[in-house]
DNA sequence: ACTAGCACTCATGATGGTTGAGTGCCAAGG
DNA sequence: CCTTGGCACTCAACCATCATGAGTGCTAGT
């Protein structure tokens, strides 16, 4: 491809994001200031068509990109513009100027995705595998039933209610619960249950009840790990006219709300360092065959915990999009560094 | 308004929710089951709509109900019909048999309304002042960061990292926590939060950082409970054609988000203890204007402490949605009542 | 290699006629 | 006085037709 059609392609790409209809000939040769007349932009267009770029909804409209277009686009013809001073304030004044709870933290950072691009945003949490457990408690709640407690080092608290078959005291919840923190406390939370799974085995004792309980708990924190994400401003997808009123839309919202999928993906994506784009089928999730991920793992204390990112139309102002996420990123990693 | 009138309106809505079209003379003629000619049907819508029961949406089109209609259709002339076997060995299966965690019941309830009415279902969640605050515990996570957590008797656990001075030692909080256990614990949490307000103004202490930490977290789950409301399954707002398409649908979403109003309106039918409905304008709140709410105050241990129910349009068959949202509140209160 | 011209395609929007459902009103009949 | 049949009228929805205009591919000329 030469330079001229890298040209073209850009500008046409550049176009339809701006006004989201198909772009012709003449308007390209209009905009894309060179000395060119619209025969041979269209030339040019049939070679980008033949290519796999671009492609006409029908017969006398203009062009539009298709995936492979935008594909390289954002490769190789987009230049990323530095997030505005404005925005950056703006970001660090909903995310960093935080009260210091993770959960609320990682809220207004999703929060601010969907405000500031009009899409979907959505935060993928922690995974609290590696997490050291820090305390445990049991308090009783009344008779035969008793409120298990988990703390990890980074703030995590989980909850339950057992109930139990024998009425315990205090003492008896305070006695356990020291012997559980001396026993697995201070180890990461994967280990903690494979050993009291072991431990569990061998003994029989009146407290095992709770004990396993304990551990079920663990197990469900570990389990609720895979599906943990937060996502919001789905509703701003009923603005886009490439994706309302289709039943599309119900298909995307189903698969958003299931998760399952969406979060696999992410997972995935978790592996780089750097922002990554999915763009329509390059997800290989047919719900978002329509749809660009942006996405940017955040790390916490050097450690990559999570990745955030929008969900929007393939046709996305990529220029701003991307280092709005990186920099979000960015933030949520420090924010959650400060505050543990 | 005679008998026959009464079956005729009786009869017009039922058709029209069923069918969702406007109904007209002949056709309401023919299913009214009277003896009667389209001629006289339109005598009598006539006079229907003169008395505001009944609009025509355009000159040549059938008559539609007003909420006027609605209202008197489901107070004076709808018998509600108990809720089918079915449907109610699905609620317990999917209410009763939870595991004993007070948020998930909540959860579950809310996604079995949206499921079964296909409409948005919500649960206002149990308000907290009144909760006895059962024990307190403060962590050390790493330096000059302790995590504060709150139990209430019911089994409500909040926590909250506080950013400290000085670094306590684990014996420095746990004598602190045993001194807040001592002299706060047992008691509702309002009062907790006012006994400590007063304290702390007299005394000047190393620890009153910490302490006033605790009463900020405290004040913050009250706070919180003025907003904390589920609600799921907008998405089938997608369906309806009466919704979907306009900036209604649009400024609906927004106001469901924005919550605020609507915790309000539902807090004003926590009063009674029956089931409550509002039909459009009837909320007074203009984002309802087209649609009907569904409620029903629940009740723990003989307290209603909460409200739950389905959003949907106007159109919607009160037949069954009644009972079934009374059917889901009585469950949630008595799954509730026994898991404390 | 670029451009102008030309024939062709196709979505869009305006126009107008038809259909069918429904209404209001009136006059006749029980 | 209530009911009914009849009739004129209205209006959304549907359909066909037509003109328009944006856009294309192709070809021949520069």
């Amino acid at each position: 491809m030469d330079e001229r059609a890298r040209h073209l392609l850009k500008s046409l790409i550049e176009q339809h994001i701006a006004k989201g209809v198909p772009v012709g000939s003449r308007q390209l040769a209009r905009d894309a200031g060179l000395n060119i007349s619209p025969a041979t932009v269209r030339n040019v267009m049939a070679d980008l068509e033949d290519e796999g770029y671009l492609i006409s909804p029908h017969a006398s409209a203009g062009r539009i990109p298709t995936h492979v277009g935008y594909r390289f686009f954002v490769d190789a013809l987009l230049r990323v513009v530095p997030l505005s001073a404005e925005s950056n304030r703006l970001l660090i004044h909903r995310i960093g100027f935080r009260a210091p709870d993770a959960e609320q933290v990682l809220h207004a950072a999703t929060g601010i995705l969907s405000e500031l691009t009009h899409m979907a945003g959505f935060v993928r949490v922690p995974r609290r595998a590696t997490r050291i457990l820090r305390h445990v408690d049991f308090i009783a709640l009344r008779e035969h039933e008793v409120l298990a407690i988990f703390v990890t080092d980074k703030g995590d608290v989980e909850n339950r209610l057992i109930r139990t078959e024998h009425s315990f005291g205090a003492a008896d919840l305070a006695q356990a619960a020291n012997f559980f923190n001396a026993t697995y406390g201070g180890r990461p939370l994967q280990d903690v249950i494979h050993n009291l799974q072991r431990d569990l085995q061998q003994s029989r004792h009146e407290m095992d009840r709770i004990l396993r309980s304990a551990m079920e708990l663990g197990e469900e924190m570990l389990e609720e790990d895979q599906q943990r994400m937060l996502i919001e401003g789905e509703f701003h997808w009923l603005d886009l006219p490439e994706l309302a009123g289709s039943e599309r839309l119900r298909e995307l919202l189903a698969a958003v709300r299931q998760k399952r999928d969406l979060v696999h993906l992410l997972d995935e994506s978790m592996r780089g360092s750097e922002v990554r784009l999915f763009i329509g089928e390059e997800s290989g999730y047919a719900p978002l065959s329509d749809c660009s991920v942006v996405s940017a793992p955040y790390s916490v204390d050097g450690e990559v915990v999570g990745v955030l990112g929008v969900i929007g139309p393939m046709r996305m102002p990529y220029q701003q999009i991307i280092p709005l996420v990186d920099g979000t990123a960015q933030l949520l990693g420090r924010a959650l560094s400060q505050s543990g």
